[in-house]
RNA sequence: GGUCCUGUGGCCGAGUGGUUAGGCUCAGCUCUGCAAAAGCUGCUACAGCGGUUCGACCCCGCUCGGGACCUCCA
């Protein structure tokens, strides 16, 4: 490990410094999508976040298990307990089986974390693969008399729970205001008390997703599912858990009361909920309809968007804000990022060129150190990137020999620069620059322009290079001869 | 109404009690047949008003503005 890691804690509202349970090994559960319609941009950053996070994990030297669930089940429409099932709506909606709509959306998501090149968490697990989990937790919150069955429900009591525990530890509210901020039961409602969560639902003779249980044909609430998954593959207790900040009122509250009310113990010690992502200042959501959607977003066919940009243009611009922020999407800085991706590419191009000469100086383990203290406090990726950039301009002095490398030094140069960018950052190269046929196309038709230019042809040479830009191939000349590189 | 976050230069976006964030943009210069690329230089900000301090963008208070959560959403 490279510096002391510090996280900053949602339970604690500080950065504190972290210690894993065991010794090398770290234990991170990350709340992952519902599979009911296509994820947005704002998922994408949740995601990516913690990918980099676990990436830099790895990086310290850390064993990471990573787990990452899908719900697939049990998630209404109200987090009240009420309204449709949201896959038998959409089911309905599209004319398909409610496992056809998880399917589907599913695979929507993997592809589109592939595009991001966000890594595979180390277990995937779906909610309707642990029922089982979930009724023997439930069984256990209702064997330790926190819970109570009114015909074939079972709610969680959050006024008895609260009676020896503290219910909003992690929203930070007290209970009289979180009762202050819920309507009142109505008449048929069948909870005691406004707070109540299901844990398991009773569920209609028509609906398609059911399963046996000790209380008749029913399915799991929406947060039973993650402290079943947590606990079956991390153990009641492990390091990190995180999820979008949204979740920290409800899901993420409900799911350490659960773990409470069985374990006598939260789920996890950390705590890390990552920022929302803005249009135009408002924070961008599936309900109020502004989100882009992945797709839109590539090719530009959103009416917000002026034109499109690549997955890792965009995982770039995530990571020159803090997880923590808010960002905001507009194309001018979307823009920006695209370009500044490119500069950090094309040196990182340069580097195997750089010619060799003098004597080791200590400047590449200062800037490691440097992109090394960033990430350590609390995964500042911003901080780590301005210092990247650095190392940018001393890669172009050095290659227009203003400044000198020695040979060790560069080969800390190019580790440095891989590690963060790739390993760390997840970024790769995008483009087709790695189209050996592509690129061997290309270099045959600068040879028509060197010979044109060494001709004096001009004319011949400008028109090579105007047909190439037009054709998204823009030519850079310097002394050691032409570059090309593909653009959008 | 309650709880909480936030207000940085043309744009995006970090950060710290006293030294340049960084990216993009714009202007000038170098290089170049021209261009592009690259480099250098310039544009030097921290909502407003008080207070604490030798000194605050960073600490405290107030005012104004933006946003989030308390129905679902990462």
């Amino acid at each position: 490990m490279p510096k002391p890691l510090r996280i900053y804690n949602t339970l604690s509202r500080t950065i504190e410094d972290f210690k894993p349970l065991h010794e090398d090994k770290v234990g991170m559960y990350v709340c992952g999508p519902t599979v009911y319609n296509y994820l947005h941009l704002g998922n994408c950053r949740t995601f990516s976040s913690f990918d980099i996070i676990f990436r830099f994990l790895t990086y310290c030297g850390y064993k990471v298990r990573y787990v990452r669930n899908i719900t697939d089940a049990g998630h209404l429409e109200g987090d009240r307990d009420e309204g449709d099932d949201k896959f038998a709506k959409r089911a309905k909606l599209e004319q398909l089986e409610p496992m056809e709509i998880v399917q589907k959306y599913t695979q929507y998501f993997h592809d589109v974390m592939r595009e991001f090149n966000c890594l595979p968490p180390s277990i995937e697990p779906t909610a309707t693969g642990h029922i089982i989990e979930q009724i023997e937790l439930t069984k256990q919150i209702l064997a330790n008399g926190w819970a109570y069955e009114v015909e074939g429900n079972i709610y969680f009591d959050v006024a008895k729970y609260s009676q020896d525990n503290n219910y909003g530890v992690l929203s930070n509210r007290n209970l009289a205001d979180l009762l202050d901020g819920t309507r009142e039961l109505g008449g048929q409602d069948e909870k005691h008390g406004r707070l109540d969560f299901a844990l398991w639902i009773k569920a209609k003779p028509e609906h398609l997703m059911q399963w046996q249980s000790p209380w008749g044909m029913g399915f799991p609430g929406w947060h039973i599912e993650c402290s079943a998954m947590s606990q079956k593959y991390l153990g009641q207790q492990f390091d990190i858990h995180g999820g979008g900040m949204d979740l920290i009122a409800t899901h993420h509250t409900n799911e350490i009361a659960q773990n409470c009310a069985c374990s006598g113990t939260g789920p996890a010690r950390y705590w890390m909920h990552t920022n929302m992502l803005t249009v135009n200042g408002v924070r961008m959501s599936k309900s109020a309809g502004n989100g882009f959607l992945p797709d839109e977003l590539f090719k530009g066919t959103h009416p917000l968007l002026e034109k499109g940009y690549s997955p890792m243009s965009v995982r770039f611009f995530m990571l020159q804000s803090h997880y923590r922020s808010t960002l905001d999407f507009s194309n001018e800085a979307l823009q920006a990022a695209e370009k500044g991706y490119a500069r950090l590419m094309s040196a990182m191009k340069l580097i195997d060129t750089l010619k060799t000469d003098g004597d080791a100086s200590a400047y590449i383990q200062e800037l490691r150190n440097k992109c090394e203290f960033a990430m350590c406090e609390d995964f500042n990726t911003p901080i780590a990137i301005a210092h990247l950039f650095e190392g940018v301009t001393f890669i172009n002095n050095v290659n227009d020999g203003r400044e000198k490398i020695s040979v060790a030094d560069k080969t800390a140069l190019k580790k440095l620069f891989y590690d963060f960018v790739f390993d760390i950052f997840g970024l790769k190269e995008e483009l087709g620059s790695n189209n050996e046929t592509l690129s061997d196309v290309v270099k045959i038709i600068l040879e028509q322009r060197a010979d044109a230019k060494a001709r004096k042809d001009f004319a011949s040479s400008d028109a090579l290079r105007d047909k190439l830009l037009a054709a998204g191939i823009v030519i850079k000349d310097s002394k050691e001869g032409t570059t090309f590189t593909v653009v959008g």
